[in-house]
DNA sequence: CGGCTTTGACCCGCGC
DNA sequence: GCGCGGGTCAAAGCCG
């Protein structure tokens, strides 16, 4: 189980080496000048931006930890799902205009969609290893994206062709009781890491350009 | 006491 | 014009 973990994480690197390597000049900007690019800088962020987290099916809270703060200021329970929708703005800067919407996946509420808008006009970028202000403790599982962009225009379509993903990554999170606590120590290790929380938040980002070579944490080897 | 979440009310765009 | 539904506001309460 622990050697999944490791090899998933090989395969991340090999991965962020190939974005490293290319012309991107999001992720160049980030990885040679250190600076956080601006969001209007990256290819897609005009689009609305969708997120899968697969969480704990246990945990009811609609917090992920993405890197920056949020403050929620409404829940509303949408037509569509009856999982309430949570709004979120960020809270790292005064004046930024970025927000996003969390709810629960209609035919799976262990999947919290995410959907962000606006852009951060500030350069802050917490550590995933911290919390949240407010945020009292969730069971996220560390970003587990398990779409990219253009699928995850289609909920339905993003959850039948996945299925055997997320069962894949509910066994190996949950089903072994003594291999969690060592995969919960080995995340943890990871999560305290600034360079894999970088690289998270890079694949993340990368995420959102639909390419299908970057469903890496999709494939089952 | 300050900052947060909660939650009902309100606003506004859209379809009919 | 009206009703519906999504998004936002703001007062109240909670918590560290």
């Amino acid at each position: 189980m622990l050697e999944d973990q490791r090899r998933k994480y090989k395969n991340l690197q090999s991965y962020l080496l190939e974005i490293k390597n290319s012309k991107s000049s999001y992720v160049h900007n980030k990885l040679h000048t250190n600076k956080r690019t601006r969001l209007e800088d990256f290819p897609t962020a005009k689009k609305p931006l969708q997120v899968f987290v697969r969480t704990h099916p246990n945990d009811i809270t609609l917090i992920i930890k993405d890197g920056y703060e949020w403050r929620k200021y409404g829940q509303k329970v949408t037509k569509d799902n009856a999982s309430p929708r949570a709004y979120f703005r960020c809270s790292m800067a005064p004046n930024c205009s970025a927000k996003k919407k969390v709810q629960r996946c209609v035919n799976d509420s262990s999947i919290i969609v995410a959907t962000y808008d606006g852009e951060h006009n500030h350069d802050s970028f917490l550590p995933s290893s911290s919390t949240p202000k407010g945020s009292m403790g969730n069971n996220n599982l560390p970003l587990t994206i398990i779409e990219n962009y253009k699928e995850a225009l289609n909920i339905d379509h993003a959850l039948s062709t996945n299925k055997r993903v997320c069962k894949d990554i509910m066994e190996q999170n949950y089903n072994d009781n003594n291999n969690n606590l060592k995969i919960g120590e080995y995340v943890s290790s990871l999560m305290k890491d600034p360079e894999f929380t970088i690289a998270i938040a890079e694949a993340v980002a990368q995420s959102i350009i639909a390419q299908p070579k970057q469903q890496f944490l999709l494939e089952k080897e």
